[in-house]
DNA sequence: GCTGCGATGCGACCAAATGTCACAGGGCCA
DNA sequence: TGGCCCTGTGACATTTGGTCGCATCGCAGC
């Protein structure tokens, strides 16, 4: 409940190695995940939710995070506010399975360093994580979007207009609420 | 927030109206966007290329910019962290028909203040000018652009960009082609 | 507490859009 | 003339979308 595990076990983490907030509900994955980073040298104190990472994070905010941004309860966008609040030397970087030009904006307009998509290694993650400065020299994509994407692009747009009220987007849409919830619990398109 | 008012009648820019440096090689869109802003109370400047906009800005940096991404030369984003050198203070607003979440976190990253898609009207623009960093706040969109009109709009501008070839803009957007037909055939425009 | 309101998630049913295969004709070029 | 690619269209299976309905939840106000 307080401070997380930190034990002085010769096998398990050790004190010195950074922290890291690892915030995702889907359990596998965050297992996974977590033993991976342990490996590379993280201190890994996992959370299912924003609410439970914002309970471990306020005792001690950790100087890295790594949170998902769909997940029931709060958004990944408010624990953001929330950890940046607590400490803004927090590196943060986002990782999920629903990317959008309209949250990566909004993710790295509240502190996030960066923004991956799912599925993403370890080693992405990590790299992620030591990034600061923007690079002017990021690829620019050569073919224009697929219909699908600019539409969920679009939505997805639309929707952080909205707070994420999902009745409202629809009613903006012009778009049957019923249709943008299956839209929307789709993944985006390629 | 201190977008100007949209009041003035004047025939031609005034001089205490917000400098605005449009930056697009599109000569069509860049003269159509200018207009629009113009008439919506900024001085705008109009740039063909990074390096001209950057030469034009280099003696009275801009206090807003539009800026496009993929352009002959220098891309937007190395445009981008020009203009913040020159001064942190402009506003600069990307705006590409190429957009992806890459690009879209490396823009907001270098600086600016937020990240369009084309098609987006003037209205959009001046709207994403206004919205300062990490302020959440929402400013609350009329106008939502309906999904289908902006799939119209995405698919005569890829086919116009294939010189009509169906087959081959239906290749670029990854729908097959009896699908293209269908929708070309039916929409007018509505 | 209770009550109404709006949001949400989801099942079900049927209509509409789309993916897919197929075939015929046209323009181009070596 | 034989490839090659584009185009228009028909037919049919599959997928997606529109619509209705209902149970639940959170919240303001009584």
């Amino acid at each position: 409940m307080n401070v997380p595990a930190k034990t002085e076990s010769a096998v398990s983490t050790a004190d010195d190695w950074p922290s890291l907030m690892l915030v995702d509900d889907d359990n596998d994955l965050r297992d996974v995940l977590a033993r991976a980073l342990t490996r590379r040298g993280f201190n890994v104190t996992p959370a299912a939710s924003a609410e439970q990472a914002i309970a471990l994070a306020r005792p001690a905010p950790p100087e890295y995070a790594v949170v998902d941004l769909k997940m029931p309860g709060a958004s990944g966008l408010e624990l953001i506010r929330a950890l940046v609040a607590l400490d803004e030397q927090t590196r943060i970087v986002v990782l999920t399975g629903y990317a959008s030009v309209a949250t990566a904006v909004e993710a790295i307009k509240l502190g996030a360093i960066h923004y991956l998509a799912k599925p993403a290694n370890a080693d992405e993650i990590v790299l992620a994580l030591g990034r600061s400065t923007g690079d002017a020299s990021v690829p620019l994509a050569d073919t224009p979007l697929s219909v699908n994407r600019l539409e969920w692009e679009h939505i997805q747009k639309v929707l952080a207009e909205h707070d994420g009220n999902i009745s409202s987007t629809a009613r903006a849409l012009h778009m049957h609420r019923r249709t943008l919830q299956r839209k929307l619990s789709k993944h985006p398109p390629g």
